[in-house]
DNA sequence: CTGAAAGCGCTTACAG
DNA sequence: CTGAAAGCGCTTACAG
């Protein structure tokens, strides 16, 4: 029988020297630091002494892998260019820090996005934020059921059928920046819509809608479509400059977009607004970094990432709910320097 | 002796059962996990199948807790607004995949760095990404040597006395820069320090070297300081408009403050480059958003944090060897659109 | 090359 | 209200 040494990795404390100090058993410690309410007032005070003493932090991977509860959430990440997944990620973190969560990021592969989703999901997360537009993908696939932990659409273009999801209404902040732009005198309104996610559908239908009770319609050829990129901005921009029929306004997916569409029109010569005027998506950083700035939709990214944050920790903790509401947020218009009030 | 039942809190494949089907013991399963040798390659296969067949994920948390080796490494984060960051969290996130690591991101209170720092180094994780300036910060406080895990700086402004750090060349860069505005013409060179940190004195030094090489030197009243965020670039920038005499190029501190100059010059009235030049600093994004382009150095970022995370990994598996350690990052003048050629 | 056993630091039933 | 014991799913020495 030999001697068998195991030495400790780190020289942390441990709830084990926390109790002997507080004269407690590991359970009392285990309880106060859970904030269990049976706990006696002059004990709970004396553990919490020993652990300050001894500055003591609890070891979450013990205390992931001794409990039944969760403490840790995942978000897949895109791309740094991507403004919106750097805004959710601030509120992610927000709700994440405040309700005692770990909050582990990774990058997907936009070549195999379903596969990375399912590699993430099961890698000791407990559950997952999943960014537009693959919540969408991820939702309507079906792979959502086979996975199990739980997941949660982050402004998603539509309602999920088998996660909930936070989002705005896109469809009715479509419909109220067209009606914006109608009683400006606006006539002839271009639209980008984003690919592979329904969102360019819906706010589509907001447009048309507006368009529909003053009994026009959209011109077919004033309809184009462009990743929420810059340079899918500039590609199109550069169509957009060419032609000879224009529109008096464009209404980008993006705020990305919208800045280059911005961008080479000084190029080309044309003046924003005075020739042709701006409409961006989501009141981004970059909405007020170029001029003129942009008059867009704020899309509260950072409150939606948040709210979800808070919903998904809801329902770790409540594995046996229901599970695909919806939390509407509210947007806003944000009228800026972008768009003319007497279109040409 | 009553029966005592503990219920799997998640329906989860462990590593006893892969070790059942294989007909091995978990010792061999966690041998082929970890890719030792010395496994007999049909037995390894065995193991592979019956891994693939039950869809078996190694327990992170487990695995951080019975292991002396380690998996997490923590990065601070700041704000959205700041592109440096996203495009760190881009590098760290390469690495991290690539090498296994989970990284866990965190933000922190700028009225209580340190303390964040403190709470983040002992909440579990194994290593630490420290951004700028928050590196200098920790460096020079000295509270690295009390911390028990291993950090990196990213990007300081200068050599670190207590830990590694990769990062460009400030001064050479600096100094670059200048001698080529310098052999445009300009004479009136304006320049904004970076208040906090080291890299604002390490830049104006190779500022000053090039300036003085030609026997020039700078003038005090166009030294300023702007924290790196667009919003102290458009409070500096309304200044330097107002002013009669002023510089014939600006450099900027970061890209937002020069992106924030081009616009208020805009709105001045003032003609970019042909009144005043503006010269950016990192290259991020932005700077090709806005009109005119910036000229810019730039400051390979995403890569920075790669080889920092990869640093920081090497230091978590080599705990006994020197620790401040400088990795240079070659940076790159870029040359675009807002530097004029002949100087008013 | 392989496995039985101990241990990582915590939490969960359970008994008192 | 409190604690002894079992257990979470892995890895680390060690012996064979």
């Amino acid at each position: 029988m030999t001697k068998r040494v195991r030495r400790r990795s780190k020289n942390v404390v441990t709830m084990a020297e926390v109790a002997k100090l507080a004269g407690v058993s590991t359970m009392t410690v285990s309880n106060v630091l859970n904030k269990k309410p049976s706990v006696l007032p002059e004990r709970r005070q004396a553990v919490l002494d020993a652990m300050e003493q001894l500055n003591y932090r609890p070891n979450v991977a013990a205390r992931a892998l001794a409990s039944a509860g969760s403490i840790r959430i995942g978000l897949l990440y895109r791309d740094v260019e991507n403004a919106i997944l750097g805004a959710m990620l601030l509120g992610a973190l927000k709700a994440s820090v405040r309700l005692g969560f770990q909050l582990i990021i990774r990058s997907y592969d936009e070549a195999k996005p379903l596969d990375d989703v399912a590699a993430f999901a099961v890698s000791g997360i407990d559950g997952l934020l999943v960014p537009p537009p693959l919540c969408e993908l991820v939702s309507f696939s079906g792979m959502s059921a086979k996975l199990s932990i739980p997941m949660i659409g982050l402004a998603p273009g539509t309602n999920l059928p088998d996660m909930p999801s936070v989002r705005i209404d896109d469809e009715l902040a479509a419909y109220e920046v067209t009606r914006l732009l109608l009683d400006k005198g606006h006539r002839r309104i271009g639209f980008v819509k984003l690919p592979g996610a329904m969102v360019g559908q819906t706010r589509l239908a907001g447009v048309q809608r507006a368009l529909g009770e003053r009994g026009l319609t959209l011109d077919e050829r004033f309809i184009w479509e462009a990743r929420p990129m810059y340079e899918a901005g500039l590609a199109l921009a550069d169509r957009i400059c060419k032609m000879d029929d224009r529109p008096s306004v464009i209404l980008a997916g993006s705020d990305d977009i919208a800045a280059a569409i911005v961008n080479v029109m000084h190029r080309c010569g044309l003046h924003v607004p005075e020739d042709i005027s701006i409409v961006g998506f989501d009141d981004t950083p970059i909405a007020v970094k170029i001029w003129p700035a942009l008059t867009t939709v704020r899309q509260p990214l950072a409150r939606i990432a948040e709210q979800a944050t808070e919903r998904l920790i809801q329902a770790l903790q409540n594995p046996d709910e229901p599970r695909n509401d919806v939390i509407f947020i509210p947007h806003e218009i944000v009228q800026r320097a972008s768009v003319s009030e007497h279109p040409a």
